[in-house]
DNA sequence: CGTAACCTTGAGTAATGTCAAGACTGGTGG
DNA sequence: CCACCAGTCTTGACATTACTCAAGGTTACG
């Protein structure tokens, strides 16, 4: 059906203006559709990737191995991200992305995605942007991990989540919620599953969060953010109007 | 002069092929060169940026400061990068850039950077690939800081600026190398000076690093590879042969 | 030759990791 | 419907890494 891609469609005009010659031509993609359960790869570290995939439902992480075995997340993906401009373009893939939960995804063809790019200047630009601010978030990451304490990363975290998941529900109309394991949680911070446990409990007794059915619900987000030193302006969210 | 952006052109051109027009456009390019003291801004976190800046000759970094006071360096910026990307297509500037030797740079107002990238596909397709690497280059350093201890951290920061360097070197026929202080260094692994030193001390009882005079030499690139767990693909450099 | 920035080292402290055991949860098959 | 099982969560005791504070040494530079 042609309105699959209207998900990657309507993330990209959040940040950039197209005409409709723009908006038929991302449409007109070619894709096929997948799904796949979660812990299955989209992508492993060093294949080559000749597709680049658009999260349709579902969430995704980015992870790479070290070599002594540990693991790092080093990005989560939400309904609507071009999860694979990078390993597809870069050629060899540099680090692996999982299923988070069960996903379905559009394949779009390398070839197809650099042609349009090509021929239409305002999708080009807008996928650079796109790549912009996941470089803008990765470096958050990085401030995160290297310089606030665990508490603080943890704070951060999921003030993050809830806003890109906040993003991603208002244009589906869901409310999904992203159902990480403990253990994720760590990898994604750079700490032990154990220290995370601690510190949602550390969290909770403060009031900022609780927990049901090993779901997180935020219950003070002010305080929450506060805590966190989080500032959305990283996530660039409304570029439009700057 | 007219070659004044060669560097620029000489480092988009190890990833993107142009033909004759493109190259023009782009050494084409309107620009005003400036002269940057140690420690001075390229831009500050906050600021809108309307120029994107490519460095010419020295070093820059980038940085975030954490609600504690505490400072985090993201990224190094050697010469030929286009610093400002980032922070002018995003707008405002969710980060500072500040100068780590003295620098030149030119100074490309946004204006005609968005121009060209849409009038030469392969120009824009240049800037993306530049950025997708940036952002590999970000999730290296989540890996680092998040997952290797700092004796590890620091031996791969080592190799990655020895690698960076060697190519830049090449390129302009120089041997620079990279003058950061402790506390430096530390802000970019997420470690304290203090620690910093001992890593240091440490690597060199090994034989795999002298320092003379405040700059480091490595002694033992092989082994100091394997203690860093550093493998080179994240930097993307044979793009063009994948 | 004096000064400021930087480096070096030691001693004590705080944060986070490790190991291990038990409790909970959700799904599966009898 | 129940019993079981694997995966996850929770908690405690202890180990280790990295941080803090502080003092003295070194280097570069005016």
């Amino acid at each position: 059906m042609t309105d699959t891609l209207q998900r990657l469609l309507v993330k990209l005009k959040r940040r950039s203006r197209f005409d409709a010659a723009d908006e038929a031509a991302l449409l007109g993609l070619p894709f096929t559709v997948k799904t796949l359960e979660p812990g299955h790869y989209l992508v492993r570290q060093g294949e080559r990737a000749d597709f680049t995939c658009v999260l349709l439902e579902g969430f995704a992480y980015r992870q790479k191995i070290v070599g002594d075995g540990g693991r790092q997340i080093i990005a989560l993906q939400v309904p609507g991200d071009a999860v694979e401009l990078q390993n597809s373009l870069l050629k060899i893939a540099d680090h692996s992305v999982q299923a988070l939960t069960a996903i379905t995804m559009a394949r779009i063809p390398r070839v197809d995605l650099l042609d349009i790019a090509a021929r239409c200047p305002a999708i080009a630009h807008a996928f650079w942007l796109d790549t912009l601010v996941d470089g803008s978030i990765a470096w958050e990451w990085i401030a995160n991990i290297g310089r606030r304490d665990a508490q603080m990363r943890l704070a951060h975290l999921l003030c993050e989540c809830a806003v890109r998941l906040e993003v991603v529900n208002a244009a589906s109309g869901d409310s999904d919620t992203l159902p990480m394991t403990q253990e994720q949680i760590g990898d994604a911070l750079g700490l032990t599953p154990v220290h995370v446990n601690r510190m949602l409990k550390l969290l909770e007794l403060d009031g900022l969060i609780a927990r049901r059915a090993r779901t997180i619900v935020i219950l003070d987000a002010v305080r929450l953010r506060s805590v966190a030193d989080f500032q959305s302006a990283y996530l660039h969210l409304n570029l439009l109007e700057d």
